[in-house]
DNA sequence: CGCTGTTTTCTACATTACGTAGAACATCAA
DNA sequence: TTGATGTTCTACGTAATGTAGAAAACAGCG
């Protein structure tokens, strides 16, 4: 109960990004900005939306907890309830969770980690 | 592209389960019975499918590309193409890979394991 | 207070994924 | 060839998602 549309995603990426609340018509502009600037070639061509869509689609995210606004301002300002570190972790802990042998998925996980990566665990898990 | 309905997670659950290949006919009786003996109290109901419904599913999975099929014999026998741990732990780098910063989200993801897995990841690890 | 521009909510339709299965086609043994 | 068994085609219902017009709620200005 976690997968997001490419739209839904493509909103949650610009409230993950600029870290401070934004308004419906904010956010509608910057999807059709959404520079391909990028330098890579993939990436989403600039979405010139309704505003009415971007709402609908704010509501939605809402709606499953990704989301909170403040309805005291006039234009509704919205923002992630989590950063995107944290959702995508609990996203991961959902899918490791979903196993009966978690630790011999762990053992798989860790079988494909970048050593950079490796390194950055084992720091964390120094302790105790 | 990878989360899976219910119905053909079930599939998956008994294609991994038992880890031979199986055939539809096969699946679909034992989607039938899908004991309520877990002990547990949630659980699947004994699901009283058509067997073309369940060719119908193994056909999506397949084209999914999470199980494959033995054309040669008569009874098509399926099987799961992976363990259901290396495809949890694939999810779990597919997850991982949708964020930017890689290592906040480990950071975070540490933070929510269970000592036990925390021990056994330390194991897998230790060698540098 | 009523009018108008802005913002939000309601309602709606198209598309796709999935559960479900009948109808039609393929195959093999007798 | 025929019948039993198995597979593929086709199809429909429901839910999620993209998309947005219509309608309602508001806020400031005469």
């Amino acid at each position: 109960m976690a997968s997001l549309g490419e739209l839904e995603r493509a909103v949650m990426d610009l409230l993950w990004a600029g870290h401070e609340a934004a308004t419906a018509n904010t956010l509608r502009d910057m999807l059709a900005q959404s520079t391909a600037a990028h330098g890579g070639a993939a990436g989403h061509e600039g979405k010139d939306l309704a505003v009415t869509t971007v709402l609908t689609v704010l509501s939605r995210l809402e709606k499953k907890g990704l989301v909170e606004r403040e309805r005291g301002t006039r234009p509704h300002r919205y923002q992630a309830v989590s950063s995107r570190e944290d959702h995508t972790a609990e996203l991961m802990h959902e899918v490791l969770g979903s196993a009966p042998d978690r630790e011999a998925v762990l053992a798989r996980f860790i079988g494909s980690v970048t050593e950079s990566e490796a390194e950055t665990l084992r720091k964390l898990l120094g302790h105790s």
